[in-house]
DNA sequence: CATTTCGCTCAACGAGTGTTGACTCAACGA
DNA sequence: TCGTTGAGTCAACACTCGTTGAGCGAAATG
């Protein structure tokens, strides 16, 4: 097979990073309490022991599962926010951030993953605001947020019936209303 | 002190509600993972074994506590059916349904939660999609669901800085001409 | 009063958890 | 070639959890 004796270093980057995706995949699907050490390590193909060795706790293992780099999304006006932030539904669908997922699957019920999402949804709340204008523009910032966090929880995590399969074109065309009127601008 | 003698079924009664009490509480707080039978148990001033043996296991004390009667809201117009969501804000401010809090805190982790509140969301989309016009009703629905299940999540479980002490009148001003959009209806 | 019922506690079991230390063995550097 | 490093494993510890069965003592019943 493609066993290739691999170097030292290449081969350590390979395993670590072959725990990291388990316990992406784990966290996402199952929530923190119940992703185990010693499934995300069967699911690697390696020895409970090992995670440990390489993260030290299970804290700091969903630390950096979950770290996350939340795209820097330049000035932009209010319109152009609000398609950005309908776009990320197509992104969210893709499957590409899975150490989002496993954030938001265990921000409810683990603490740690709470103060985490607390702070991405805090800094994705400071962008928006600065962009909207009127002196509540954090508070609808926080609810524009917040009617993504639902969409996607629904979506992605509940996987309710009524969205499955619905393209993300049509998704954006029925909140894009709901989204502009908290922009807080007056209809053009 | 208040220790009258009470008949043995009268007893019996109160402790079975102190139980579900602290359940439901404990359940809201930390979630159906971290709530544990020994933590419930003190809670309310009772021995775990207690619990057991009204309850049979920690799965069916959880049905128990977190089984919801959802209100029966008979036929509306579209308008006053977001009227009466954005009304059950101030229900959930007031910390009334306990039992709703501790469904919503585990149903991203606990399968059986999902499950819940896969039911509880879907007759209370079956009842919104009913009084909206369109071939796309029931999808309109679900959304002005997922909004109101995202603004409760950041608001009564994250609990949000900047959701905090904000009055309902102000959160049902903001939201109501998102979800006014929703129902379909041609703008007045 | 005698007997049964039953609310309730006590002590323990068995399974699963995160975590640790000693160990193996192949890759490395001199 | 030889000693050292480090990736990876194995077996176990300490702990917490849900759950159970035996038992106590007061209320119910006759």
């Amino acid at each position: 097979m493609a066993d290739k004796v691999l170097p030292r270093a290449e081969r350590r980057r390979r395993t670590e990073g072959r725990i990291l995706d388990a316990a992406r995949s784990l966290f996402a699907d199952v929530g923190y309490e119940r992703a185990t050490i010693r499934g995300i390590a069967k699911a690697a193909g390696v020895d409970p022991a090992l995670v440990m060795q390489y993260f030290g706790s299970k804290q700091e293992l969903f630390q950096q599962a979950v770290r996350v780099t939340l795209p820097s999304g330049g000035d932009l006006d209010p319109d152009e926010v609000v398609e950005h932030l309908l776009g990320t539904l197509t992104v969210k669908m893709g499957e590409l951030p899975q150490s989002s997922l496993a954030m938001m699957r265990s921000m409810l019920t683990h603490p740690e993953a709470a103060t985490s999402a607390r702070l991405v949804l805090g800094k994705q709340i400071d962008r928006l605001a600065e962009t909207l204008p009127g002196d509540d523009a954090r508070l609808r910032a926080a609810l524009m947020t917040l009617v993504m966090l639902g969409v996607t929880v629904g979506h992605q995590l509940l996987e309710l019936d009524e969205l499955r399969g619905v393209p993300q074109e049509e998704l954006a065309r029925l909140l894009r209303p709901g989204l502009r009127a908290l922009t807080g601008q007056e209809v053009s």
